[in-house]
DNA sequence: GCTTATTTGCAAATAATTCGCATTTAGTAT
DNA sequence: ATACTAAATGCGAATTATTTGCAAATAAGC
């Protein structure tokens, strides 16, 4: 197995028991995954950095599913065909990626708690707006040197 | 064939001439179906609107990604699996979608133009920002009562 | 009308995601 | 610690989404 940090496994355990799921390996993969990588993964990627001794494919979607549900981890648009995750831990930001090479970073906007209101206020068939998805999309230093 | 509205293909037949691209029908079917309805379409809901006699669904695809590089389409991101298109002609908006039952809103937010600057400067290694996807989430009134 | 580069339909190939089911296992009660 | 039960897992097969190859059709320009 990879080399798990001893104290993120003690706490993902207790998060994970806190919530309605149990505290299985393949979640603690992904979740270990998660907490020396700071970007969004794909289910792919997320299969490539586990290796062939970790969890099945199908138990990543699976699990990627149950973690999201329980608002362990949430789904990032990239825009791109597969969906991936983060773990929802971490405080709420935004994502800037290079058009050219698919380099990810993450941006913090100021303004972003507000828009939620400035939403629902524009659309009167709406009750509520839960939350939102804002990425951007440019060219990181490197590839703009074309 | 549907009823296609003349005044439409004409308009459409010149920007696609205006282009790089050829007036053909598989590409003036999609035109035809977003002037006739104001929402994002996936390639699944374009079949089904085409019709049996409607373009082939590879053709939607290729033409599609051909109307989206050429400017005429943009890729909407509804936190689906597939994606969707919309037509690029319309004012910059965003959309608010219901979580329980997928009906997409229209939602124009004031700050918006604002946040590629903004992004921008809180990322270090990027040199240019172009276009950001920012999309809501919550429910919709007929929804909300349960 | 003739020519040519594009586009199209169709079928087959890939890729992404989900499902069924027998087996294993985490959490709990004994 | 042992037994029990619902949940989780692996594996393969089934779906679904998207792309590709290629021969036939055709839009645009001459």
């Amino acid at each position: 197995m990879k080399e798990t940090c001893l104290v993120h496994t003690k706490v993902f355990q207790s998060a994970l028991r806190g919530k309605k799921l149990k505290a299985t390996p393949g979640r603690l993969a992904i979740l270990d995954i998660f907490a020396h990588c700071n970007k969004p993964l794909s289910i792919k990627e997320l299969k490539k950095m586990a290796g062939s001794a970790g969890p099945d494919i199908a138990t990543l979607y699976r699990n990627a599913e149950s973690l999201t549900a329980e608002g362990m981890l949430v789904k990032v648009n990239l825009g791109e065909k597969n969906s991936a995750y983060e773990l929802a831990s971490r405080k709420h930001h935004h994502h800037l990626i290079c058009k050219t090479c698919g380099q990810v970073a993450d941006v913090t906007i100021s303004a972003s708690p507000g828009l939620n209101q400035q939403a629902l206020k524009a659309a009167k068939d709406f009750a509520a707006v839960s939350g939102h998805s804002l990425e951007f999309f440019g060219f990181c230093k490197k590839c703009v040197k074309k």
